[in-house]
DNA sequence: TTGTAAGCGTTATCAT
DNA sequence: ATGATAACGCTTACAA
């Protein structure tokens, strides 16, 4: 009872058929090979126009061992995902490759270990050609990516480093990144100031913890606080409450995401602090731009250029590839540019 | 000098030699089909575990004719965009399917014409299953997609329809969602109002400015300014100089869109209108809810909900498929719910 | 310049 | 309960 839809599918047979030559000679000149007599190769690129043949690409890949597929994994809800998306996008699309996106949920409970298993099975079962991966947390990728890692499937990780295996790394340098907040709110004359971050779970907050502190006892300037916010839906609360504590004891605020410094601006207007003159406040990611004149201070990450450059790297592997051993991992990391908003310098306050 | 790589990947041969079957009875026990002796099975199941074997989807798809890969197309940086994907992808994955991603660049000039083009194609050309298309704009589409409308796949559009060709859709009651903004506005006492949107290009913003206007004259409220902003970059201070020219004859502003009435917001901030006092601002999409205590009001779609049941239509077109006549398109369209925020009702000001 | 045959990894069909 | 063989759409190797 069942409809044959094969026949809607037109194929090299076809062509072959109504051109009366053999599909090895439509195979040639659909590859563009060379020894085809012209008049045949005009004729059959005709018939395969008319009757709008479409390679498989399919059967190229299981003959190829090269799918053409490349996974993107990220978490859901990443604030910097779009933007490394496009940037990865752009660069497949022109190298005509298919980009297959899995979101994957940041709650780590036993059922979405689960689920993550389920994603590399299906994507080692599709044999793409690598990936590129934006890791949930350090700890808990590793154990998904063991079966990447042991086949040798390229494998490019962006914005978040794991120290738990060697892959290529893109993203930025984080470290960095905290040093320079800590510099900028030094030099607009703060004295004590406020980090939040989300914890040591993930390199991003760690990271630029880490250069913060270290910025901050550079410059000798005192940490007011040390908020941990990891929660995504009590973080404002959170900022508040944590802010009122300390109020009039802090003239900065450096928050890891500016998701975060937003909460703590809102905080701060509802504690009558005037950004930016009696609190500076720096974030992180240079997301919030849309109006600039409303805009937080923070540092471009250039999200856009990580994907770009994660892709070309992947393709690069790829293409390169296969190894019997990996090639020794690369990491490309660029400094995080400080974006001048409305919430830091006084100067610039003009409009 | 090539490596053959082939061996590295197991495959039922290798399986069917270590247990001293043949390959059939080794593809019965991990199709799970019921005729194989319980010994016999679970020798099997351990070798292929211990082998660590995968089967090969791109097989499966060439034979099955269905790749299990479901393509979604968006427009780079479209707000509703990444909710929406996720809906997509979380039910995509319930049913083990790959979620095949392209963004289309929102510029079409003749060159992303080719671009658009050369995406469809790929996709074609790696057979499939179906379409989740939000439309870059109405007239656009079309164009690109008379090969997949031709050739019968499932096709679910998402947010956007379009009128130039009958597919099935998922997304907001815009018209009367325009309607309910003029009915809120009204109730808050406004009298004349601004309205602010993309212009016609796109249904969503052509159908809230139709309901919107439908619900003006319902409620006899005067239109002060009809603003269309359909340029990104230039918005904010389009905004700013037209509304600067009302000032003083306006007493909402409804925009089509949540980042138009963030910068009728702010434009009414420069202009020294007290919002919700003096100017009413009611927005769409409800995506700036981070903060709820200093949200726009505006019009939740439910993204997410969107793109679920889309990708469940697509998947029940898929299984039911393969058709001779495409089935009578479905609609499935939710009325968009009204979300108090801070900027239109007076009342609800607390905090 | 063109054709023949084998094979890629798997499943469907028909035996045994 | 198990196997042999053809078939999926295409490419590679090897003729002719």
């Amino acid at each position: 009872m069942l409809i044959n839809m094969k026949k809607s599918s037109v194929g090299m047979k076809q062509i072959a058929e109504e051109a009366g030559v053999s599909m090895m000679t439509v195979s040639r000149v659909l590859r563009n090979e060379s020894n085809v007599a012209a008049a045949t190769e005009q004729q059959i690129r005709a018939i395969a126009d008319r009757l709008g043949y479409k390679p498989n690409r399919l059967v190229r890949g299981m003959q190829s061992g090269r799918s053409g597929i490349v996974s993107v994994v990220m978490p859901a809800g990443h604030a910097i995902a779009p933007a490394i998306l496009e940037g990865a996008y752009d660069y497949l699309h022109e190298k005509d490759m298919i980009m297959a996106l899995d979101l994957v949920h940041g709650n780590l409970g036993e059922r979405a270990f689960a689920e993550q298993g389920k994603v590399i099975n299906r994507l080692l079962e599709s044999r793409v050609d690598g990936f590129i991966l934006l890791p949930v947390n350090e700890d808990a990728s590793p154990l998904y990516f063991k079966e990447v890692i042991d086949r040798k499937i390229p494998l490019v990780l962006v914005d978040r480093n794991t120290t738990h295996f060697e892959a290529d790394f893109v993203g930025t340098d984080d470290y960095a990144g905290g040093y320079e907040a800590a510099r900028v709110l030094t030099e607009n004359g703060c004295n004590s100031v406020v980090l939040i971050s989300t914890g040591d779970f993930v390199s991003t907050s760690r990271l630029r913890s880490e250069g913060f502190k270290a910025g901050l006892k550079k410059f000798k300037v005192k940490l007011a606080a040390d908020v941990i916010a990891p929660n995504f839906t009590h973080n404002a609360d959170l900022i508040d409450h944590e802010l009122a504590k300390c109020k009039g004891q802090f003239d900065g605020v450096f928050a890891i995401a500016d998701r975060l410094a937003i909460s703590a601006w809102h905080s701060c207007q509802r504690l009558k602090l005037k950004i930016p003159q009696q609190v500076k406040v720096i974030g992180f990611g240079a997301l919030n731009l849309r109006d600039p004149r409303v805009a937080i201070s923070s540092f471009d990450q250039e999200p856009y250029q990580i994907g770009q450059n994660a892709a070309k790297l992947l393709v690069e592997r790829i293409e390169k590839g296969p190894w019997k051993l990996k090639p020794k991992p690369k990491t490309i990391m660029s400094t995080p540019k400080f974006v001048e908003g409305t919430s830091c310098s006084v100067v610039n306050d003009a409009h």
